[in-house]
RNA sequence: GCCAACGUGGCUCAGGGGUAGAGCAGCUGAUUCGUAAUCAGCAGGUCGUGGGUUCAAUUCCCACCGUUGGCUCCA
């Protein structure tokens, strides 16, 4: 029998050997690590035995394969761990996921912060014993039986979901059997470095409908150090967290007399949201696009036409009473219907097409108590919202040109390399969040997609991520906690034009119905300021930093030479302060660190005499003296630099 | 909205059934200083809010509000 290795080169083997049979005679070192085995593209686990020439592939925890076998691994090793501590607990899922792994249980109290470290004790105790984890596979009728007999209820609910035909196996562990499709690693002892990180509720199936679980995540490694260096992540990347370093540094609060998701912008950070606005309208303006100014709310009537009274409405601030009051105003959720307005308000040739409207716009959505989070989940928010309105010869141009403009967006700001595309389908099982045509549906995702693929962009793909009324390209973002959110959007509209019956005429005088681009470009304000805080640890870059420059006068002496300076340097259109205190240069030195400032340009009775500035710049520490006016040159080179590309 | 943890001066935190403490920040004064904290003094809290238990509650119990992490939802 012959098994071709990933190298290409073919090894004799016996039938009935073991992947990691096979493994042991490539090295002893490759036997230890082993995780898993991809058989003919098959990832399978090392106990498969081997029948026929095939392609062998011996997976490691390098290996995505091989992290996914261990820690799935692992969700057993917790499962078995809650049932000998817990025997009481009922199962339900315990997958692998990026960074780690869940299991669910239903159990009548939710687990302590004591009760995850004797689970974890209990844990190491299998991950001891070195349990040989089997695979057998049972019938359906007796795969039900089994899970029925152990009042499994969840997994014989999950027997019977199974489509028909499939191979139903279980895996077993010294006294525990799980259901599960593997794979697994040969042994509880493979698991070795394991971490329960937290519990958390979470509903059966994720319908809300349902009963909540308890969820208990955790991780794995092969490697200790790994581990340990994992968690050091985990409190190194928190210290980033915007809701508490922008808090400490003053870009917001929140009072509870306001409310929930409504945060008080600071002056530092309403600078910040002010420079970006700023970039972005002037950017916005040079390609085309106009501006407009409308109302922030509107009666339901509004809605009623755009849909969003039937699909949104409880996400709406509704001011009055359907019931009681003549007329129902509510806060807008979106800007469309609004600008819509606008553009039925005069006739369109299709000479004036593409039309692009923008508005910086300020949002209100009613999130429900337990979602808001610091700046990225919020109950009012500001978006540079556009809606451009195109024949459908114009659209995939159009949306490339989106695409442009969200890129140069992101490499101002530094963040393209951080985020990820995905594309937002409806799903044909949710009739009631979507707009009910399919046809239509059908036709802009396909659409989209060729776009998409033309341009070859990274992407994947979610089904019933779409708005109600269309397909989206959405630019997600992870916050430090591994949380993604949307940061941008691009959403295909074939619906509202016909709801608010738009229009353009064409060359023959034929009414026609345009295409709607709904998108956003430097996302909500908000959002992106917190994204930008957790990105930068506070420091941002030089051009969009609340205080660019600040003078830092060694004695009273120098005062009036910072304060002439501070002038030349506002003059010109950099964010410079004086730190006029009467404090020694450490001190001044150590708060403007804290304070993440770009430049410090200290200022002692030599540089008056000379015409420097001892500079000290972010990141890089003490420059040295500098002749005064050749800095400030280098400093207004280097915002340029950051923005022009 | 659901599951859980938490809520003590502006911030970080200690304490705990007999009405509260520290450091930083603030204020006043002194110090004029060369690259991460000068010294001294002063002031600041009805311990998130409301109920209950108790001779007595900031501490125990309940509700609400808020914060945090998940779930659901979403820009």
């Amino acid at each position: 029998m012959k098994v071709t290795l990933k190298d290409g080169s073919i090894i004799e083997a016996e039938k009935g050997t073991t992947a990691l049979d096979i493994a042991g005679k490539l090295s002893q070192g490759l036997k230890k690590s082993a995780l898993a085995a991809k058989i003919d593209g098959k990832i399978v686990s090392l106990s498969e035995t081997i029948e026929k020439d095939c392609a062998l592939e011996i997976l490691v925890f390098d290996d995505d394969e091989g992290k996914y076998a261990l820690r799935h691994t692992a969700s057993h090793v917790l499962a078995q761990a809650v049932k000998r501590l817990f025997p009481e607990a009922k199962l339900a899922i315990g997958p692998a996921i990026e960074n780690g792994f869940y299991y669910d249980f239903d159990v009548e109290t939710p687990f302590t912060a004591e009760d995850l470290k004797a689970l974890e004790k209990e844990m190491a105790k299998i991950i001891q014993e070195n349990l040989p984890v089997t695979r057998t596979e049972l019938a359906r009728e007796d795969a039900k039986k089994l899970m029925a007999e152990k009042g499994e209820d969840y997994k014989v609910q999950l027997i019977d979901e199974l489509p028909e035909g499939e191979t139903i196996s279980f895996y077993t562990q010294g006294e525990f059997t799980d259901l599960c499709a593997g794979p697994h690693v040969s042994s509880t002892g493979r698991v070795k470095n394991i971490k329960l990180l937290r519990s958390a509720g979470a509903y059966w199936k994720g319908n809300e409908k349902n009963k909540m679980l308890q969820r208990i995540y955790g991780t794995a490694f092969f490697k200790k150090d790994a581990l340990l260096a994992y968690l050091e992540n985990l409190r190194e990347a928190e210290k980033r967290d915007h809701n508490k370093l922008g808090r400490e540094l003053k870009y917001f609060t929140t009072v509870p007399e306001v409310g929930q998701g409504l945060p008080l912008i600071m002056p530092k950070g309403a600078k910040v949201m002010q420079i970006m606005q700023r970039f972005v309208e002037d950017e916005e303006e040079r390609r085309g696009y106009q501006y407009t100014k409308t109302p922030l709310m509107a009666k339901s009537d509004l809605y009623k036409i755009s849909g969003h009274w039937d699909h949104y409405k409880d996400g709406m601030f509704v001011l009055g009473d359907e019931e009681k009051d003549d007329e129902v105003l509510a806060l807008r959720p979106m800007t469309c219907p609004f600008q819509f307005m606008i553009y039925k308000a005069s006739h369109h040739s299709y000479r004036e097409l593409p039309m692009k409207l923008a508005e910086t716009s300020t949002l209100f959505r009613n999130e429900a108590s337990g979602e808001m989070h610091g700046l990225i989940r919020v109950r009012q928010f500001t978006l540079s919202d556009a809606h451009i309105i195109a024949t459908p010869e114009q659209v995939e141009d159009e949306f490339k040109d989106v695409l442009d403009l969200i890129n140069y967006m992101m490499k101002a700001t530094g963040l393209e390399s951080d985020v990820t595309y995905r594309f937002s389908k409806w799903d044909p099982k949710k009739t009631e969040k979507y707009i009910d045509n399919p046809e239509a549906w059908e036709f802009s995702e396909a659409l989209m997609k060729k776009i998409l693929d033309d341009i070859e962009l990274d992407y994947v793909e979610a089904d019933g991520e779409a708005a109600f009324y269309g397909p989206k390209l959405d630019v997600q973002f992870k916050n430090v906690f591994g949380k993604e959110d949307t940061l941008f959007t691009i959403q295909m509209d074939f619906a509202l034009a016909e709801h608010f019956d738009m229009y353009y005429v064409d060359a023959n005088g034929d009414k026609q119905r345009p295409y709607i681009i709904h998108r956003a470009s430097l996302g909500c304000y908000e959002r992106t300021l917190a994204v930008l805080i957790e990105k930068y640890a506070g420091a941002m870059p030089l051009w969009l930093a609340p205080e660019q420059v600040r003078f830092l006068p060694i004695t009273d002496r120098a005062l009036e030479t910072c304060k002439k300076w501070e002038e030349i340097f506002k003059k010109v259109g950099v964010r410079a302060t004086v730190d006029s205190r009467s404090e020694k240069i450490g001190y001044k030195i150590r708060e403007g660190r804290t304070e993440r400032l770009p430049y410090m340009l200290i200022v002692g009775d030599k540089e008056v005499e000379d015409g420097n500035f001892a500079v000290w710049k972010r990141g890089k520490g003490d420059l040295g003296p500098q002749d005064a006016e050749g800095v400030l040159k280098s400093i207004l080179q280097e915002i340029e630099d950051l923005v022009i590309f």
